[in-house]
DNA sequence: GGCCTGGAACAACAC
DNA sequence: GCGTGTTGTTCCAGG
């Protein structure tokens, strides 16, 4: 696995607890749900760190970085909810709870870091339990805010005191695995109705996330000088310039200093995150002062004083032009709070402020305080409309980068409308590049089905991963609130853990269905997101991305399920939309060995030279067998192709086997590997998936599209969470094995188990168990649809491993068997085949393999020269190792 | 005048 | 270290 990921199980080891769905019908619901007064059960006794009882993902923030008393860790690690106490700061210490050294990671040595800011950071683990816990009892210590590293994330020696906390890259990653400071955010549900602060004027996309992303990106560049104050006036400039559609790019990497430095664009702008320039602080916001009745909770508020200690926060004085200019980017950093006492009658109950909350409410503050920037239209609906505080009490909701079920009962949210599988995503020095569309014109829409209460929603959409891995927000591109006369959504924008997260009203009178059409793609520079420690993910060629929606439905209970489901990948890169092919459906997902049969390829970029190859992998991502198949020159045009499926290489097979395809332009120029699957000679035709529903028939069901929206991709990162098994069975598409893989982590390592202290879910994820349904698993088919189909014989030497941190799943297979997959352990590693021959491959191979479906195959592996995944990884590597260099010498 | 778009120049990076 | 190809980012121009 890769470290990240292995950070996540050890992050998150949860305390989510999640009881695995049956496999059972379509009702048989993967239920996220978790009520707040659950959480008192795993808050820690100790007062040592109250304010980190829960296990909720904010953990993660008090992981490495906290400085956190042994005794007052929380159970929840080690996947028991409630392991007690000892073991909850397992994780943030270095140990794993099974017992194995956590893995070393930038980002832990960056805790100590988080120590010097203020125990802040914990503040919201404080808000969360509030409601559980007397006040009494609770941590004065309203030192506990949760300090996302912001600061950590950058050498401490780059920063300056006071603008530590602010010149951190608040772009960090909203997973909360991956960054130890993940704030829970408001729960997006109240905040519409039950947070008038959210206002949907909130905040220029630009100016609130992306900003602090911008101002991140002081550092053009890791490679240069470390020293250099990543600060420097880049967040002024990144945040100013990103104001102008086109502006000088002052921030732009390119203009640098002859030093290196970047010049300051606004020299009254503190390029240094001054205390004074936080937005994020500004409290005196008349709108935050307005509708901050929502947080009345005392020890909210105490613990936002106590941050307000924090050196100076304060705007007063500041011009707000001034203040605006500093990059918001660490919310929680800076919060000058409130007096309590400005509760509204429509005031919340204390304990729905929570951390997430928290950030809602930064943001919210934000907003107000952008305003003044940025005129957002109003919408007919009203966002701050009181509602019913009984519509949504969950104080928590899960993080952002955990895993969620599309389906859950009588609940399913689903994708009625697709994005187009192409959309340029704007830089913050570019203009907006429009909303996100539909491939038959229009916009992306959501649905929640099931659903017939008379309460509105919110639905929560951010721009998630579209890679092999778990689904997580995208550490290089954000959601991008689109407005003006043409966008008839009414949304507005929050931030959650250093993610934008745009909400939008779920109407009941709309059947619970929203029409997405003020979502836009923002691109954040590589280099800015890069330099972020903590950060393993690189830019280049990560463009793809997918919109992921989220809807959070209170239950009678108290509780509040989850929902989410992510949409087909969007290439966002403007060159690779135009050059690569893709494609986007396919006739048949299907076949008899024989082969033989025409499929018909839907999509863009074809090219009448186009090829398109079939490919059987083995797990470690070698090719077992490539073949070429035949095009139908003829009936080629643009957006199809018309090919012969080949025969498998084969024909004895006693189940089905999935492998892949892929349609090649040319060298680097292939689109992303689409699954099939070759059925027995013998068995039954099945009828093949209509190429037009992908989303309903996606292989794995309901859950696909929650957890792998990419039917067509057959994306494997995402957890399998069919609640109903059953919809995995999709004649002729195999069950993404793999998911179950993935799915099914160790008992202490589950990936994406969380479990929100104060909130338990009531339910787990799907049943690792699911998926397989006996297909043969296709040699590194698990996660093959996501990468790159690699050039043969590009490159000759042994791939170089990466760092386990930087593996992808289906290039680390070693080092992460757990979502490999039962075969892959059986699978001999050796014999691989020298002879990488270079397509076109040489007629399939007939083997025997009697129980080639069940049993590992003793094939002779070839060895995949130079994948681009390996490039990729190479890539990684390099940066890593930069990274970590630059580092050392700073340190 | 601002938002969208498409295209492309330029620079950094990878090979 | 250099040349070439790729990719990322910014800028321009038109609707």
């Amino acid at each position: 696995m890769t470290g990240l990921e292995q950070d996540q199980e050890f992050d998150f080891d949860f305390l989510f607890e999640f009881n695995q769905s049956d496999e059972g019908t379509a009702a048989a619901p993967e239920h996220y749900s978790y009520a707040p007064s659950s959480i008192s059960s795993v808050l820690p006794p100790g007062p040592a760190h109250p304010s980190l009882p829960a296990p909720c993902h904010d953990l993660q923030t008090s992981g490495p970085g906290m400085p956190a008393p042994a005794a007052s860790q929380p159970p929840g690690y080690g996947g028991a909810v409630d392991t007690g106490p000892s073991s909850y700061f397992l994780s943030s210490g270095h140990i794993r709870p099974n017992g194995a050294p956590a893995l070393e990671s930038p980002r832990i040595e960056i805790t100590s870091y988080l120590g010097m800011h203020h125990s802040n950071s914990q503040f919201f683990h404080d808000v969360e339990v509030e409601d559980v816990l007397p006040s009494s009892k609770r941590p004065s210590s309203t030192a506990t805010l949760n300090l996302p590293n912001l600061e950590a994330y950058r050498d401490p020696s780059c920063l300056s005191p006071a603008s530590s906390l602010s010149s951190r890259s608040c772009n960090s990653e909203a997973s909360s695995y991956e960054s130890n400071f993940s704030y829970p955010y408001a729960s997006p549900q109240t905040s519409p109705w039950q947070s008038p602060c959210v206002s949907p004027k909130t905040t220029d996309p630009e100016e609130a996330f992306p900003r602090g992303l911008g101002a991140c990106g002081l550092l053009s560049s890791p490679r240069h000088s470390p020293s250099t104050s990543p600060r420097t006036s880049i967040t002024e400039e990144s945040w100013l310039g990103a104001r102008t559609s086109r502006p000088s790019s002052p921030c732009n990497k390119r203009k640098y200093g002859l030093n290196g430095r970047q010049l300051s664009c606004s020299p009254h702008h503190s390029p240094t995150p001054s205390p004074h320039s936080s937005p994020r602080v500004s409290i005196t916001d008349d709108t935050w002062l307005g509708n901050s009745t929502q947080y009345t909770s005392s020890a909210i508020v105490a613990a936002i004083n106590a941050l307000t200690t924090d050196n100076s926060l304060e705007l007063d004085g500041v011009p707000v032009k001034a203040r605006k200019t500093a990059p918001d980017h660490c919310p929680s950093v800076a919060l000058k709070v409130e007096p309590a006492g400005e509760d509204l009658g429509t005031t919340p109950p204390t304990a729905e402020f929570l951390p997430e909350e928290f950030t809602s409410f930064q943001h919210i503050r934000k907003g107000a305080f952008c305003d003044q920037y940025l005129s957002v239209p109003q919408h007919p609906y009203q966002w701050a409309r009181p509602r019913s505080p009984t519509s949504f009490a969950s104080p928590s909701l899960p993080a952002l980068d955990w895993q969620l079920p599309s389906r859950s009962g009588p609940y399913e949210l689903r994708i009625e409308v697709q994005p187009k599988p192409h959309h340029r995503a704007h830089y913050e020095t570019e203009g907006s590049r429009g909303a996100v569309k539909a491939s038959a014109g229009g916009h992306p829409s959501v649905q929640l089905h099931g659903y017939l209460e008379n309460e509105p929603l919110t639905l929560q959409l951010f721009i998630g991963t579209a890679d092999d891995r778990l689904l997580r927000p995208h550490a290089f591109y954000q959601v991008h609130r689109i407005t003006g006369k043409t966008v008839s959504t009414t949304s507005h924008e929050a931030i959650l853990s250093n993610t934008k997260v745009l909400e939008i009203p779920l109407l009941p009178e709309n059947n619970m269905r929203a029409i997405v059409d003020c979502a836009g793609i923002l691109k954040l520079r590589n280099s800015d997101i890069e330099l972020r420690k903590g950060e393993t993910d690189i830019g280049r060629k990560n463009t793809r991305v997918r919109l992921v929606f989220r809807v959070h439905i209170p239950q009678p209970n108290g509780r509040t399920l989850s929902l989410q489901v992510a949409s087909n990948p969007i290439e966002c890169s403007q060159r690779s939309a135009q050059e690569l092919p893709l494609v986007e459906k396919q006739s048949a997902a299907s076949c008899p060995v024989l082969g033989g049969k025409k499929m018909v390829l839907s999509g863009h970029n074809f090219l009448q030279d186009s090829k398109v190859i079939f490919v059987e992998k083995a797990p470690d991502g070698h090719h077992i067998w490539e073949t070429e198949a035949k095009l139908d020159r003829d009936l080629c045009k643009p957006n199809s192709l018309v090919v012969e499926i080949p025969p498998f290489r084969n024909q004895r097979i006693t189940s089905p086997v999935q492998v892949s395809f892929y349609v090649c332009n040319g060298k680097r120029k292939r689109s992303q590997y689409q699954h099939f699957t070759y059925l027995p000679a013998n068995a039954p035709t099945i009828k093949t998936e209509p190429t037009d529903d992908y989303e309903p028939a996606l292989p794995c069901g309901p859950a696909s599209q929650g957890l792998s929206p990419l039917p067509k991709s057959c994306y494997s990162q995402q957890l399998a969470m069919p609640p109903d098994p059953g919809s995995c069975l999709v004649p002729g598409f195999p069950p993404c094995p793999q998911r179950s893989t993935v799915v099914s982590p160790p008992p202490s390592a589950g990936p994406k188990m969380h479990d929100l202290s104060s909130t338990t879910y009531s339910k787990g994820m799907a049943s690792p168990g699911h998926g397989h349904l006996g297909l043969q698993r296709p040699a590194g088919g698990l996660l093959a649809a996501q990468e790159t189909p690699t050039p043969a014989g590009v490159h000759a030497g042994p791939p170089q491993q990466p760092p386990p941190a930087l593996l992808r799943p289906q290039s680390c297979s070693p080092t992460r068997p757990s979502e490999m997959g039962p075969q892959q352990h059986r699978l001999p590693k050796a014999p691989r085949s020298e002879s990488a021959a270079p397509r076109p491959v040489p007629p399939p191979e007939v083997r025997e393999d009697s129980n080639h479906s069940l049993a590992p195959i003793p094939v002779t592996v070839k060895r995949e020269p130079q994948e681009l995944d390996q490039l990729y990884l190479d890539d990684v590597n390099e940066i890593i190792r930069n990274d970590l260099s630059s580092t050392n010498i700073r340190s």
